[in-house]
DNA sequence: TTGATTGTTACCGG
DNA sequence: TCCGGTAACAATCA
């Protein structure tokens, strides 16, 4: 469910509930009784993001790594906790607080090797201090894939998701479809930016989803989201198409995805002021 | 009840 | 090898 901005929000106040505390940890389904066992009475030292994944150092090299993928979700809930709902997988207490995490796609037990073994097939997550954009561009400039996919794929940016995926290439003017042997560096420098920009302000302003709660020009027209799940421009009214690729809906402007041989649209900004 | 989804992986064919 | 498409997994909502 979440991009990259929410799983680094959970890490931040999962850490400042839960990290130097004993924790019981439990298996309402049973469904992962023996690693639960493992951990109970264990004292969590850390809850860190990396992309969309989280891990939860416990003593002695021991790792519990999570990724919530579609469904996944978490519930914090308050002393008297209420009884656990059916699709709770684990759910991790201490004197303060209890949360469940339901339906992930990833929950499981692991050792320093395997950590860093996830944490390698990533590209850099711009919500990291020490994220080195040149990885990405060093992958994006070799490959024929569209932009719009490669944008995608957690091996060049670990965090980014659907919607900020269209978002960026909407307020950029950059045409999905092209391959990105031939996006020029300026545009890469410029998703770059704008990626650090909005995810890092999305980790601060709370249960942040939409854009529009993020990007001044757009919360000017009162929108959520510039293009995603949109039909018109909010500027100038022009439609916006959406297809499907690698199997995940893309939203852009009409004229944009109708361009035939794919390049940077020099279209001109109206209405829209860039920071 | 069905279908879609802010996700990922494995597998297959071009 | 690279690239794109598909199915599978799964919880929830409209």
């Amino acid at each position: 469910m979440p991009e990259g901005h929410t799983v680094h929000r959970y890490a931040r106040q999962q850490h400042a509930h839960f990290a130097g505390q004993r924790v019981r940890v439990t298996s309402p389904q049973g469904r992962f009784e023996a690693e639960a066992a493992r951990l109970h009475g264990k004292t969590l030292r850390a809850v860190e993001a990396w992309g969309k994944h989280l891990f939860y150092a416990f003593p002695k090299g021991l790792w519990l790594h999570v990724h919530l993928g579609m469904a996944g979700k978490f519930d914090l809930h308050t002393h008297p906790a209420p009884p656990p709902r059916e699709s709770v997988r684990v759910r991790i207490a201490t004197k303060g607080y209890t949360l469940d995490l339901r339906g992930p796609n990833t929950c499981r037990l692991i050792g320093d090797e395997d950590r860093v073994a996830v944490i390698d097939r990533l590209g850099p997550d711009p919500l990291r201090p020490d994220a080195d954009p040149e990885q990405a561009w060093e992958k994006v400039r070799k490959s024929r894939r569209k932009i719009a996919l490669l944008l995608m794929d957690q091996a060049i940016f670990a965090g980014v998701g659907n919607i900020y995926r269209a978002e960026v290439l909407f307020v950029e003017r950059i045409n999905p479809h092209l391959p990105g042997c031939d996006l020029p560096r300026d545009a890469f420098d410029r998703i770059w930016a704008r990626l650090v920009t909005w995810l890092r302000l999305g980790v601060e302003s709370g249960r942040i989803i939409t854009v529009g709660e993020v990007d001044p020009a757009l919360a000017k027209t009162g929108r959520r989201f510039f293009v995603y799940k949109e039909t018109a421009c909010p500027y100038t009214g022009a439609a916006i198409t959406s297809w499907k690729e690698g199997g995940r809906m893309v939203y852009a402007l009409a004229v944009e995805s109708a361009l035939g041989p794919a390049r940077v649209k020099p279209m001109p900004v109206v209405g829209l002021e860039t920071d």
